[in-house]
DNA sequence: TTGAAAGCGCTAACAG
DNA sequence: CTGTTAGCGCTTTCAA
């Protein structure tokens, strides 16, 4: 015997499948009477309704769970992103199953696959993949260009856009003038890069995504905003526009982007170097 | 007509419902021409197994799904036990719907049901609810004792914990001479307060939880380590042996913690005051 | 308002 | 090695 089913509480209280099935999905036609004994049954076996099961049979196809495939989700951008989505997901009684993809395009195929195969309704990429179902796409790169003016407008000709491999910057024949760093962590490995090589003062630093302690750091680090949890939102709101609609195929969302002028971006080239 | 089932992928491939499962599912008992004609079939009709329906009919009523429950999705912590969570749970094939709190019993509760709805395998929660289903339940109070004892031991007698309401501590009659700050998310806060106050040199302050900047600021922050990753690793592993196993009920897991004495939880108080 | 029968997509149990 | 039949827990359809 494993968990009680709808037929065990019609059995224990004494009345059909199909009444029991009315009660619990709320259904007002039923006669207040039956209607209390068939709680009083539910509530005596701890009968639980099996979404599975039903989801198979419903006319209206859907597991109400939606995929969001990240780079990292212990990351703040992500995890940002992700705490968004679900509260728009929970407004909509939806739940949302999350997987890192750590820039791998494989592992994201593999990711979108196995999540299809649960059926649900619809998935949030950070990058492309193949999909057949419902999907929105956010697109990150949007704030490198602002980053890269910005660095630009104060001078700077040699400018790095660094991924992960922060220390081999600083190992360059030809060293650059101003750093964009491509998302928070590698930021902070910068910050800490440079104060090591007592260039916090001398070279400029513009990182994408902001952080709880950019302002409190010395010299202040200038950041290109990139509202995480706006983005979730709209991506989410995208997601079940499309599967409210039955439409089917991967749409982009693009984030808005800010640049914080905070001291560590305005770091202008040392002149005739 | 929605998405092709195995009727169709059998009908296409002219061999029989069961022949195609056992292709699907990799059985090596199939003659290696008709497995041909059914992955050619399958490819052709664009074929995907629904594991909803599959799950209702095994016999190991697993869904390869597990529930994380923790306080903020969105939070350095929470993300990390997250993070630590899904990869254990990758290695074992299954899914991770995760949940945001907000430290909210009643939500914790809601959300439990509506997991339990879905017949996970099992949750994984930072605060006791009812739960009748494998659980395993984070305790994140390990830390507070320990860094209570820390500021004591520097001389301080006077120490609010703070939670959220960062303000109020500074509108105290007698302030405090030290604070240990529940999250990081606080900590911050408390650094950003004591600078407005100029009083970052003067009050001692440990946080709970470990954050990238904590060392880079000034003064540097003396924190109470939690390792995120670990538990969220210690959290799956003791739950997938309880599904394994077929036990059932919470268990507790706690956090191994480490002080990290960075300079301001060393600030002595005032003598005299 | 209530119920009986059929069947969602799939796997189990048993034959051939 | 292959196929047939039954049925997981539920909702639908239709009849009473």
């Amino acid at each position: 015997m494993g968990r009680p089913t709808m037929n065990d509480v019609a059995r224990n209280a004494g009345v059909s499948l199909k009444t029991v099935s009315r009660v619990v999905n709320g259904e007002t036609t039923v006669d207040p009477g039956l209607a209390a004994r068939v709680r009083a049954a539910v509530a005596a076996l701890g009968y639980r309704p099996n979404l599975g099961a039903s989801m198979l049979r419903r006319n209206d196809r859907r597991t109400r769970m939606i995929g969001v495939l990240l780079t990292d989700l212990a990351g703040p951008f992500s995890a940002a992103v992700h705490r968004a989505v679900e509260d728009e997901a929970r407004a909509r009684g939806v739940h949302v199953l999350g997987g890192s993809t750590d820039d791998d395009p494989q592992r994201a195929q593999d990711l979108v696959e196995a999540f299809a195969r649960r059926h649900v309704d619809g998935v949030i990429l950070t990058a492309p993949a193949v999909v057949d179902l419902p999907s929105v796409v956010i697109d990150r790169e949007a704030g490198i260009g602002q980053g890269m003016r910005h660095l630009r407008n104060h001078g700077h000709r040699r400018i790095v856009f660094v991924e992960r491999e922060v220390h081999a910057v600083f190992a360059l024949p030809d060293p650059p003038t101003a750093i964009l760093a491509g998302s928070t962590s590698v930021t902070i490995e910068v910050v800490r890069a440079l104060r090591e090589r007592g260039l916090r003062d001398r070279v400029a630093l513009v990182g994408l995504g902001d952080f709880p302690t950019a302002d409190l750091l010395e010299p202040a680090v200038t950041v290109v905003a990139q509202d995480p949890a706006a983005t979730g939102r709209a991506a989410a709101g995208a997601l079940f526009e499309q599967i409210d609609g039955g439409t089917q195929g991967a749409r982009a969302i693009s984030i808005p982007t800010t640049l914080i002028a905070r001291g560590s971006g305005e770091i202008r080239p040392a002149t005739g170097s």
